[in-house]
DNA sequence: CGTCCAGGTTAACGACCGCTAACCTCCCTG
DNA sequence: CAGGGAGGTTAGCGGTCGTTAACCTGGACG
């Protein structure tokens, strides 16, 4: 496995906080100065390196869906086990990036509209590509589920799985392991409940 | 039940256009021309009902944390049946708001921080009680759930209820009802496994 | 050693946007 | 019927913000 580990290059630096900046404040809520700022140049420093404020926002978000793409098919190829073991490192996967990169995961549903058409449509289609990755999986661990309900059930684990912005800094969490344990387990007992599994 | 009957105000009008066009896009992202267009009156007429732009998000946001935390209480009072019965009014009163006020949700947790800090506190405050009447019902129904992992269950299912302006247009929805069940069932079945009961 | 380019800088332009000012016009009421 | 307030209108000001222009500088390299 290529990890790398070169210091970050500065569009890497850049991007990583205008990510931060764009969760927090909103894509329109912060200007280029303030993230010029925040990588130690000014303001129009930036264009050196993105064509504008619109191609960083496009380069997060068409990344994003892409990393989850990647690595859900990724998890699927490698995955020995059978469904159950598949869809555990979905799971687990997206629980991961959760955790690790909450600014993006906050951007990924919040500022899509922000794209123009063409990225927009990109990034559309990388998540529904991501979804359908998932719906496959869930539909034969749970054959009881029509395509739309599994679908749907989909969406609202993202859901239940994407609220690790809401739960407070990192610090005040009982900690990386617990909690993603914890988000597992409900992950996991959303989709048989909704399958009908009884779930007492 | 004293269900109001009347034609809507201007200002309800004015409030539910800003609530849609907020959630699309963005608080920054709408001019307040705009919202006029959309009740049919031109920009800053808007002023004759409204302090300022920041003032309609803020009667929205405050409005919906008082409503979500009114209903919560008065079916906490009202619900008769024990403590799973009580769980499910709350879960159905959630599932009923998502369901018909979506924009009102997107905005909920995605603009808080364009408030001026004394209403941004309010709406924390409002929001945190709510949040503590869930936890006291879900831990009544789950002893063996600690405080803070009970806490952190009720964001995640929050996070999972609230997945509904995902779920694609109201139209394309296998209805309402079905809908409406089947986030019921998985937002049971997330909390079950919370607690760490079998979930096959 | 000269030169060139990557990667900065500051100044400034143009567009947009929230908001105010000034004015108009019904309609209700004494 | 006079008058006044509620609820509009358009014009325009002032600030902000994305972007461009013009200029500077250090280091890689022939």
């Amino acid at each position: 496995m290529a990890t790398r580990t070169d210091a970050p290059t500065r569009r890497e630096q850049i991007l990583r906080e205008a990510a931060r900046l764009f969760a927090e404040r909103g894509f329109h809520g912060v200007g280029v100065d303030e993230i010029g700022a925040a990588v130690g140049i000014s303001g129009p420093g930036l264009y050196r390196h993105f064509a504008g404020k619109d191609a960083m926002l496009a380069e997060l978000l068409v990344g994003i869906s892409g990393q989850l793409l990647t690595g859900g098919k990724r998890r699927v190829a490698e995955a020995d086990g059978g469904a159950e073991a598949v869809l555990d490192s979905l799971v687990e996967g997206h629980i991961d990036f959760a955790l690790d990169d909450r600014p993006l995961i906050t951007l990924h549903d919040r500022e899509l509209d922000r794209l123009r058409d063409s990225d927009r449509k990109l990034v559309r289609q990388l998540q529904r590509q991501y979804v359908e990755l998932w719906v496959e999986v869930v539909r034969e661990v749970y054959p009881a589920l029509t395509e739309p309900t599994a679908r749907s059930a989909v969406h609202s684990v993202f859901g239940l799985l994407n609220s690790t912005p809401h739960l407070g800094r990192p610090g005040a969490l009982p900690g990386r392991g617990v909690t993603a344990a914890l988000l597992h387990r409900m992950a996991r007992g959303a989709f048989a409940a909704a399958a009908g599994d009884a779930v007492l």
